[in-house]
DNA sequence: AATGAATGAGTCTTCATTCAT
DNA sequence: AATGAATGAAGACTCATTCAT
């Protein structure tokens, strides 16, 4: 066997020790997640985990890490620097919108460990940065154009991540709440509503 | 000793608990808050909790109760139904909003509360109905007037919700994210341009 | 039940952790002593020992604290301040070989912890400098008297020690290697020749 | 490659294991020796060290009788059985003394593994026994001579050997009790008079 | 023969809950 | 009614040993 194979091998390993980990704490919580269930569902047995991980912490710390660059990629899915400023603002949030409403055990995920001590506010941050890069140009141009309020990026980002991000909760756990259907478009025009000059 | 002073002193011992509960939690969050220490911090014996709360599950959800009960109240702190809409609007999200920023360990306290297993979602409805009464009068008076955008209450309630919330959290967990002060105001401004028609 | 009881009561569960930690060092050396079998052994549960020790290190150490202030009250056990050079010596090398020879159990002990890495040698000096009192008094006495050799006492001390120390360790362990009866006497002859001048 | 490099090999890697072990020990303790650790420092994988030795018990019984082996080496060198009682006593005894002054973690393996319940004291006994061999000689003369006291051998080798071993502790683990230099023939002179007649 | 990834039994420690006082 | 000592089940983590490559 190869490098190239023994690589992938472990990389299985960890990629399946994390999805395990992703599966148990969205559905459970972070508590209710015991490393010998995670190591059941993960099918190796628990100090396997301890091979590819530290600690239970930098396990979780990892899958936040993990989680972050899967959802950033889904949100440049398609994403055209050179487009207009609307159209960007949709197309990035569209994405995002979307990826939080079909992959709800990584919207749930993302909740959890968003509110998890395990993970500190700074790692946090970093671990946001690249999605943010795309948004600062977005608004940039968008306040030069004065096509957007001129407020600070972090203030508009927040803000419309957080709508969206709520939406998204409410929708997966309180849909009876939500009678008629929700067209995603409707929820980013009321997004830019409120970011636009 | 009456009943009457017997009530109160029980009250008083309760009331320290949730006090005791809700400043470790915020502070340290959920699964740091062993019984024993929410006993040391209300000045009591670990049993005597037990008197009050028939387990540390049910000691959460009365804290969530307890919480969305001030929350409410500081929401509908002097709001005017006669009011026009986007008076009442501002007066509304307005309180929330400060309260959110006052009381940061309340508002560290909903962020634990609202991610933990231990309160059901149904049990979150329930809690801030009291809430959306007022806020469905207000939003069913803006559609008639054409004021506000014809989407389900839901939607509009759960975005602004969602970014005044995560905006006071970023505001507390990052503030060097935001140089310049932020007025609540210019969050409002953009709250309502998100919904209006 | 009063405070003095309470003390008492409290004592005696802790006396009765520290016997039976001691037990099972004894005879089954460090390793083979976990807290589960410690707690069965003293009629607790396992977490009642962390009411009383708050580590495994510091119970183990806290009974070496004891053992050695066992040991030492049996060394001055009638020993005589005024007494001659060379009785005081009998009397206090007795006094401590025969606690060696009637207390397997402390023997054994003793050995365990003098060797073990939970106990830092710091720690050793200092329980065991209550025994060195009466030693260096002693000592230089002798020295002055010219009726013992002009070495350091940590010298006379160490060598007297680790040679009663290892004679009572094998005839506990080995008891087949002495066939005829050891008089306890001919050993303390023999540690007097050593040092005396 | 032939049957004579292969072996040499073996032995060589064994020797590896072996020494890794001792370092270990001595430095760690016996506790803090996992045989993952033992693998790295001795450059092989885990699972080799058991193609040399059955299990962990084994091997730290091969390392206490091959250090018994180098010891009892060390006490033989340049000792003349032809010699009279006392030089023969001074070379064999001061030969023990500055291995175990010169070899501090020999000195620390040798109290480790005296103290662990992996070696019975039968095998203790065994692993000494060609030690005792020249012993036996020396004190058969002495004693025929009326040189030494006339007491069971085992009693006095066993007591010269524990202050001598005890001394030799002290100066490595407590030097600062010992603020002048210590001459190793100061302590022979002192077991020599412990002995002799 | 050598490797080291995988295993899971065993260890220390925490903590919700009970109950004698 | 109030207390807090006692409990033991449950959890994170370690490590001797095995075995597929």
């Amino acid at each position: 066997m190869n490098v190239q194979s023994d690589t992938r091998r472990n990389m299985d390993k960890r990629q399946q020790i994390l999805e395990a980990t992703a599966d148990l704490i969205a559905e459970q919580g972070l508590h209710s997640c015991p490393m010998a269930m995670v190591a059941k569902h993960a099918c190796c047995g628990a100090g396997t985990i301890y091979r590819y991980f530290e600690t239970k912490e930098e396990l979780v710390q990892q899958l936040f890490l993990h989680l972050t660059e899967v959802m950033a990629s889904h949100c440049m899915n398609g994403y055209d620097e050179s487009a207009g400023v609307k159209l960007r603002f949709y197309s990035f949030w569209g994405n995002f919108y979307r990826y939080m409403l079909e992959k709800p055990r990584d919207r749930a995920l993302m909740e959890q460990l968003s509110a998890s001590p395990a993970i500190s506010e700074l790692q946090r941050e970093e671990a946001l940065k690249p999605m943010n890069k795309a948004l600062t140009m977005l608004l940039t141009d968008g306040k030069q154009q004065q096509l957007i309020k001129n407020l600070p990026d972090a203030v508009l980002t927040t803000m419309t991540f957080g709508s969206l991000t709520m939406m998204a909760k409410k929708l997966q756990l309180s849909p009876q709440m939500f009678p008629q259907a929700v067209q995603p478009d409707d929820l980013l025009n009321l997004c830019w509503d409120a970011i636009k000059a």
